[in-house]
Order: structure tokens, then sequence, then C-alpha cells
DNA sequence: AAACATTTGTCCGTATGTATA
DNA sequence: ATATACATACGGACAAATGTT
């Protein structure tokens, strides 16, 4: 029987990875609230689990800053305010900025019009009114970027952040974000400064994509 | 009896913090070498606890990328190569440079005080031939504007580049590095900077005082 | 003030999985 | 291919610490 060649090699997940990933998820997404306390006992039953998996993947998920534990007392799902917006975005506009800044001298023609083409289904995503798949493409979009900037630092911290960004829309606005046709034309912008290896330009621009909408964001949450 | 007032609360330190701190101490000056085999039971021993906490702490150390763990099989000090230096630092020096953009309109004149103070510290020790206290103090200079930028998530995000760099120095040069008296000039047109509430020339003032040392590290190191 | 209830922290035994002979 | 040795993953019980009644 012949087995599929690109058969994902059976990835051994262990129970702490999958409560890591559940957890995430959950305080992502909202279900898990912020401030909502978390007993290891109760998250161990809830998945199936004895207590050291979930104990494990609360500690990894305190180090990432989504989790705080207060020895002998409790552990809480951490708050989030407001004015995090105003810390997030800048943080990986810098970020975010030199992966574009990285990128743009080693970028191959190939990878422009992977790019083109993500930038297509965001587009196409706004105009259809689907908030969600928009998200996608774009998360799809700037990680992209910073795949190819290969600086395994920044992808370790663009990756947390983007969990804590898509945190703060989930809590907030309790659905995503409808990202704007300005955001399309700015990647397309980026595209075209990654043609003619134009770093500075294309580091100005990230900056720019990730900077406008905290903005905007942040006045529509003042409402 | 009058207790001394800013006498430090008891910090309850669990042993998993222990051991966390412990080995990320004996990682980054370059006791455990990298690709070092680590044995959870072996550890425990030498720390005098179980094997639990040894686990944990070696998990939050993976999160951190100074350990890579491969399930069933072993737990080695993570590699670290010459290359390593110039994705280190361009990424310290946004982060760093966001931090001094934001200081700028935050600080005030005694902190800049500080600063100078620190900063005549670092002159010092450079002076001196004292490479390692000038590290604690160029250190310390920079943390201190990480701290007046008030942002969690920078600060956090350097304190692990900072681990990291901190190996990176002790890996291939055995010892700390002279730190040239450039960089002290900077620091005080940083300060200059932050005087007339100079956010751009601040950040810029930053990048360059990070980007000129690692030019000059992988010179060094090149040889 | 002291004992209690709750929750976290630690220990160690066992099961499971991997690589090698 | 099978067995064996080794290290990790998990589970459950116990200990310690905190805040409260």
């Amino acid at each position: 029987m012949p087995i599929p060649s690109n058969y994902a090699k059976p990835i051994r997940t262990s129970a702490k990875d999958r409560a890591f990933s559940q957890l995430q998820r959950w305080i992502t997404d909202g279900t898990l609230e912020p401030g909502e306390k978390l007993t290891d006992a109760e998250l161990a039953e809830a998945l199936g689990v004895s207590r050291t998996p979930i104990r494990e993947a609360l500690q990894l998920l305190e180090m990432q800053g989504l989790v705080e534990m207060h020895p002998g007392v409790d552990t809480r799902v951490k708050k989030i305010e407001k004015n995090d917006i105003l810390k997030l975005y800048p943080t990986m506009a810098v970020l975010h900025g030199l992966a574009a800044e990285a990128a743009a001298t080693i970028i191959i023609s190939e990878q422009i019009e992977q790019l083109a083409a993500i930038n297509m289904q965001f587009a196409k995503a706004i105009e259809a009114g689907q908030p969600y798949q928009a998200m996608e493409a774009d998360e799809l979009f700037h990680n992209m970027i910073v795949d190819i900037a290969n600086n395994s630092y920044l992808s370790s911290f663009s990756a947390s952040l983007q969990i804590h960004i898509r945190r703060f829309k989930y809590v907030f606005l309790k659905r995503p974000v409808n990202a704007t046709e300005a955001s399309v034309q700015e990647h397309a912008d980026m595209l075209a400064a990654f043609e003619r290896r134009d770093h500075e330009a294309a580091a100005a621009i990230m900056k720019q994509n990730l900077l406008r909408p905290m903005n905007e964001l942040y006045e529509t949450i003042e409402l």
C-alpha cells in the first residue's frame, strides 16, 4: 500500500503540548476571561489528564505573559487593558519593520508572487465582509515576511506578540476587527519596495501598516 | 524594634525558580557548554532537589531558547553560532530603539541625572580596564531606559535577548568584551537628545549604540 | 490566636517511547 | 526484526504555604 509521500510525520504530541495549545486558545479567544481563576485540578479533569502536564502548560503560559501565578494562592488569566494596545502594536511595528528590512535584501521573486497572492486573498476577504478570513490572510502575509527574514529570535517574539494582539481583539471587540483597504494598498507598496530592494522603504511601510490600525483600533475602543 | 522600611519582602523562592536561575547562569557563562547533554536526574542530584522542578525549569529554558528538548531522546543546551550575532544585535537594536523613543517623551530630569551617573561608572570601568564591570554598567544604562519606556512586552523581550547576548560573549570570547569609549560618547549624546525631547535622535543613537559593537564583535570573532 | 480549608509545590514510582545493538 | 537499555512523560500522593474563619 503506497503511503502518501508528503504525509506529515506523526508528530508525537504530549499531553503538556495539547494542554498548552488548548489553554492558549481559550485565553486568546476569551473563553477563559481575564482575571479568571485557573485551578489545575479542575483543568486536569476537563482535559482528561493529570495535574502535571497542566501545571507545566500553565508555567509556560506564565512566561508568555498570558497567565499569572501566585505561589500558594492562585493562578489566574492575566488581565489586559485598553492601554496595552499602545504597547503591543509599536513593539510589533519595530519587529516587523526589522523583518521587512532584512527580507528586502534576500527575498526572491517567487516569494514576492506568493505574497501578492496572499494579499489578493486578503483583499477578497475584506470585500466579502469576512473579517476572520481577512485577519488570517493578514497574519499569513506578515508571518511569511518574518519567516523570510530568517531570524529565530525575531520569529519567536513576533509569534508571542501575535497571540497577545489576537487576544486583545477578541477581548475588546468580541470579534475580529474589520481590516481596511488601506492595508491592502500598503501591502502592495511593500511588495513594490521588495522588488526594487528598497529595505528602508519596506521597513517604513511595514511600520505604518501596523501603527495605522493601532490608531483606528484605539479610537474605536474609546467610544 | 524598627524594621528597615525598604526591607525586601522575603520572596518565596521555589525550587523550580532556583533551578531555573542556576541553570540559566550556567548556560550563560558557559559552564554548561553548547550541545551538552542535560539529564534531569543528574541535575536534580546536583541541586539537591527532585526531578520535577528540574524538568519545569528546563521547559522554561526551552521556551527561552537556551535548551532544546527531544521527547524520548534527550535534552541539550542549545547550540549557538557566530552568525547569531547578526540576529541578536539588530533585534535588540530595534527594541531598544523603541525604548529610547518612548522614554524620550516621558523621562524626567532626575532620571537623566541617574543615567549620567551610570554612564560615568561605565567610563571609569573602561578606563580602569574592568570589562566585566563595564558590561554591567552598560546593561544597567540600557535597562533603565527600557524600564522608563514602561512597556512590559518590550521589557520581557529585551531581558531575554540580554541573556542570549551575554551567553554569546562568554561562549565566543571566554570573557566580557572590552567596551569602547565610543559607547560612552553615544550614551552622552543620547542623554542630550532626552533633554531636548528629541525622540527620533534618541532612537537613532540607541540603534547605533548596538549596531556598532556588533560589527566590532563580528570582526573580532572572524579572526 | 490557632486551627482549617484550599491551592500550589515537590517527590518518586511507573509507563511509554526512542534509538541502538 | 527483536530485544534491550535509557531517558522522558505522566500520574498520584504527600508536604508546605497562604489566607481565612
